[in-house]
DNA sequence: TGTTAAGCTGAATCTAGGT
DNA sequence: CACCTAGATTCAGCTTAAC
């Protein structure tokens, strides 16, 4: 058992190495605004996983992140969450993100510990990696859980801002974010990745953005090379950092010398505007507004079709999307199903373009 | 203690009024394929909300869903996991839905339990009731488990079919569909809403469609007003219902009177090749469809090799399989031989596998 | 220099069936 | 159970090469 400094001074913008029960362990109590906790996710990855093309996939198979069992890692998450929720001030608050290995394990100890949940959060992934192998769905999304010391704790929670970064409208608990790639993915001196799991900007930006004021302190327990430090030094926050690997704390210092607070062009984060979102076809028999065995009419009048569960369609022994089985029947070479395929309604024959334009417009009422 | 009934036959398309642990003790074991249950979330809401415009938010307020502590609410919640996982057979699945209030309880139990997590699925929904204090995010999501009843088990997963639902792009973690409401929603005699919490059809439409084949059964041990039975009953799937509470019971069975299954040709789902017949390369040769001593063309063209006699294929001295000179040939790990190797016809290369489709379709007109 | 095509990669608990 | 082999399986976005 290491030996722990009691009731230091807390260091302000600096990365601690170490292990991050100990080093919180010695942290004075109630004296960090915000802690945002990226842990291991204990994956339990067996063999390898190649794609289709046969190309390996790279995957997270550090030694951080293995562990020998549930029991081992519970554990481990509940003694760094009691350390977190010691050093937090009354009002602060946790953000932990996770995947469905682990999340359910850290939401129950933090509800265990004594904190009090505010919301879970959905980082829907805007490019997920595929599942190569058809045996589930892909993994889209990670789930970030924020909860307050305790409940009745007055939290940080810059409403007005979170909602002008939506477009004036109240912000919701699932964020569309692309994955970190691209010139903002750090590389190692070899041009590979420096950290496996390293986590966007943009996700961070809109976490502190909303749940800190400027001058607040911002612990990361699990730094890595430095995501948390990165954007809460731009946005003019106090920021500690843990780090265990020496490695990750070379790239993650050589980072922070860089960053500047307010840098606008920094904050510039996938402002993509959006196109008229796809609505697949299935939706229509999923939401009922098309049955299973209902007959569909062409536009020119001369062929039918009919639908099955799965939202594809069949006529004259071709099955197929709305698409392939219009071109079929038309012998073209492509074919719009969306303006080919009619439905009688009120009398009169529409296609069924009609029905994506209801679903889209409930999109767009949603936000 | 309730006297349990031992290894009764399973009852199947009703509704069991009671407790749906002492229910599900008097159940077979390994006898359902599939359960979908909604179990009460633990919302510990404290006084009541109201609106800008001052109207009280109807919450969910009910008995059942008020629980003494974490404790108590884990101790219930393992207890039915340990009676549904009993009878599930050995490849069955579960679906579990809920909120931040208890999923990751849900989650946690689920793993002890020894059932094997293949997904999170988030329930993305396009128009969630807003937060009417500006204090939280917007709750627009909620969350799905999907495990199956060990690890290594062969659960169902129509991926074909679900692919299609999506316009033909393999279907993602998270879902966006609709909330229940408008005609879809089940009204009492006064013209409010039967359940609280009733989900919309095009949710279950798509568990189902994915996770189960016509004919399995399909339990929901938390029936409310019978959202799992209906579609269960329209997709032509055998289902069972535990209720406890005698009002929800006579809606849901009021309900399930009109609905009708979708017909036959309807629920007929794309299929993977995965299920298609075994067809050994060997045949191709015996059929004379490739002549011994014919060549094979890679489909990349760099690479040939000869047909023997046996089905082998030989080039550059190696001798095996089309898949294991293929790979060998790639230095891959794995190779499909079968749209690996080409050969000419009509001028064109066209990959082997047509001859296999070519056997295929006559073995589907033989029946 | 501009445009197009090909290549690479990302927190992944990723097979089925026979002997 | 272990072991072996057939053979099924990917989306979006950025980078680099080719034209």
């Amino acid at each position: 058992m290491t030996k722990v400094k009691e009731a230091a001074v807390l260091p302000r913008n600096e990365i601690l190495q170490g292990d991050c029960i100990e080093i919180m362990a010695g942290m004075p109590e109630a004296s960090v605004d915000l802690i945002f906790a990226d842990p291991p996710y204990n994956l339990q990855l067996r063999g390898d996983l190649h794609r289709p093309d046969n190309s390996r996939v790279d995957a997270v198979d550090d030694e951080w992140d293995r562990f020998a069992s549930f029991e081992t890692y519970d554990a481990f998450t509940r003694a760094w969450l009691k350390q977190a929720r010691r050093i937090l001030k009354p009002n602060g608050a946790i953000w932990v993100i996770g995947s469905y290995h682990n999340i359910f394990r850290v939401g129950a100890a933090l509800q265990d510990e004594g904190y009090w949940i505010l919301n879970d959060v959905v980082w829907r992934k805007s490019n997920p990696m595929p599942n190569f192998r058809g045996k589930r769905f892909t993994n889209a999304h990670e789930t970030m859980i924020w909860a307050s010391k305790s409940e009745g704790a007055r939290y940080t929670f810059n409403y007005e801002a979170l909602k002008s970064l939506n477009d004036g409208i109240q912000m919701r608990s699932d964020w569309v974010l692309p994955i970190c790639n691209g010139g903002e993915r750090l590389k190692d001196a070899n041009g590979d990745k420096a950290h496996p799991t390293q986590k966007p900007l943009g996700l961070l930006h809109r976490v502190l953005v909303g749940a800190t004021n400027p001058g607040d302190v911002v612990l990361d327990p699990f730094f890595g090379t430095g995501t948390t430090g990165a954007v809460a030094k731009m946005l003019g926050r106090d920021w500690i950092g843990i780090e265990r690997d020496a490695g990750y704390i070379e790239v993650a210092e050589r980072r922070m010398k860089d960053i500047r607070a307010y840098d606008r062009s920094a904050l510039q984060v996938s402002q993509s505007k959006r196109a008229a979102p796809r609505v697949p076809f299935g939706q229509l028999v999923e939401r009922g507004m098309l049955r299973p065995g209902e007959t569909l009419v062409s536009v020119n009048g001369k062929a039918a079709a009919k639908v099955r569960a799965d939202g594809t369609l069949v006529a004259d022994g071709v099955n197929g999307s709305i698409h392939q089985v219009g071109a079929a029947l038309e012998g073209a070479p492509s074919c719009n199903g969306w303006t080919y395929w009619c439905i009688r309604r009120d009398g009169k024959t529409v296609p069924i373009d009609v029905l994506r334009q209801q679903i889209r417009s409930e999109m767009d009422t949603a936000g």
